[in-house]
DNA sequence: ATACTTAAGTGGTCTGACCACTATTCTTTC
DNA sequence: GAAAGAATAGTGGTCAGACCACTTAAGTAT
């Protein structure tokens, strides 16, 4: 915490040695945090940079702030899942292997979803990305995967899914190349007509391919 | 933006009013912001203000910032995305209904996983769990998901179903009735022997039973 | 034309100062 | 003595100004 190097990005170790605060001192469901003043001076840094940090776990959810009363640790059960997620944000340990794998299992849990829903297999959107695939426009990795969790109607597994892609190192906002291309098609070409094999075949061929590019683990 | 009446989350106005602005102005992918002097000049608020709504976006990657360069809108879609997830950010509460399906996902995961790999069907623990329906002992209902998802090895989505668990009013501490048990005693059979499609039947089959005892929706 | 220096712009941080609100304490009053 | 009201201290909310470190671009000297 003393550190305090013109480190760049100051206020997310604030946001670590506010975890470790809040786990030394117990701090309960519900329960207060010391001020901000008193923050700032236990930690060595100013006031605004305190703010910043809790400004951040506010709008995750994770504090509660009441104007003329103090910080308080957020109710349990409403952000749990954040609390989850954001426990990962914030670095903890946790294998690039396990965010991978379960951004996988949304991925996969979505495409199986649609080919057994004739109503998201008759979605325009699919037949617009084959076109823009015949006619060799523009398409992220990122676009196709995405808009085919949108389509399930779940935003809980869209929300997770979409954090999980942030951490996941794998290069999706870059465009697919030609031979993707030719796998997304057959991927969407399954998918329309509710194939479910082929089209998670298609899937894993893909996946392969992309993680393959940048092999570090 | 104007609206500045000490109203109390001052700093959320503007993480909405910067949605706004990333909208209106067409900023892509990647592309920059105005700089923080010029957001906090154009918002009339002070620029501490305008860096506590950014540091929030930072935190939840919706930003980048570089020292000296800039802000930037982090690898991310469109104003789609941004929607999205300004939703979340706001507390909408996520419907029950995308809980359990989201667990689900997690469950029905698991169990292709551990079909798919005869080291996880040979675990001595699914035995375990045959020997015990056979002498009638007493088993929850969570235990057996639990160790299904705990077999997988993966501790995100094993956090993240124990959330999810915790929170979709799933009654799955109590134990299993008799009729419970044969289903789950389907389930595992087919589970030591890798058949997928029988075990996802009895899959079904069993959460439909469990779901419907308190059928609110 | 190239290399170097300078300046401007930007995010990162700190300080101090108010304001608005809350809870506590201390009066005043009965 | 007890209750009602007033002053006080503490807290978050916001702002303004000042540096610092870094990047980029413009300007200068070679």
């Amino acid at each position: 915490m003393e550190s305090q190097k013109t480190y760049s990005k100051m206020f997310l170790e604030i946001v670590g040695g506010l975890r470790n605060l809040i786990k030394e001192e117990d701090i309960k469901t519900g329960g207060k945090l010391p001020s901000e003043r008193e923050l700032a001076e236990r930690m060595n840094v100013g006031r605004s940079t305190i703010r910043e940090a809790l400004r951040s776990l506010e709008l995750l959810g994770l504090i509660e702030t009441r104007r003329g009363e103090g910080t308080f640790l957020a109710d349990f059960q409403k952000n749990q899942f954040v609390d989850v997620l954001s426990g990962f944000i914030l670095q903890q340990p946790t294998s690039i292997r396990d965010v991978r794998e379960t951004r996988k299992i949304h991925e996969i849990s979505a495409i199986q979803k649609i080919c057994n829903c004739s109503t998201l297999q008759k979605m325009p959107v699919w037949n617009g990305f084959l076109l823009k695939i015949e006619q060799h426009m523009c398409i992220k990795r990122i676009d196709v995967i995405r808009e085919m969790i949108v389509s399930t109607g779940n935003r809980l597994s869209l929300k997770i899914w979409m954090l999980l892609t942030q951490y996941s190192q794998v290069p999706y906002g870059v465009e697919m190349t030609v031979e993707e291309k030719n796998i997304i098609r057959d991927l969407l070409s399954a998918l329309v007509i509710g194939d479910e094999g082929k089209a998670l075949t298609s899937y894993f061929n893909w996946s392969e391919r992309v993680e393959g590019e940048r092999g570090e683990e």
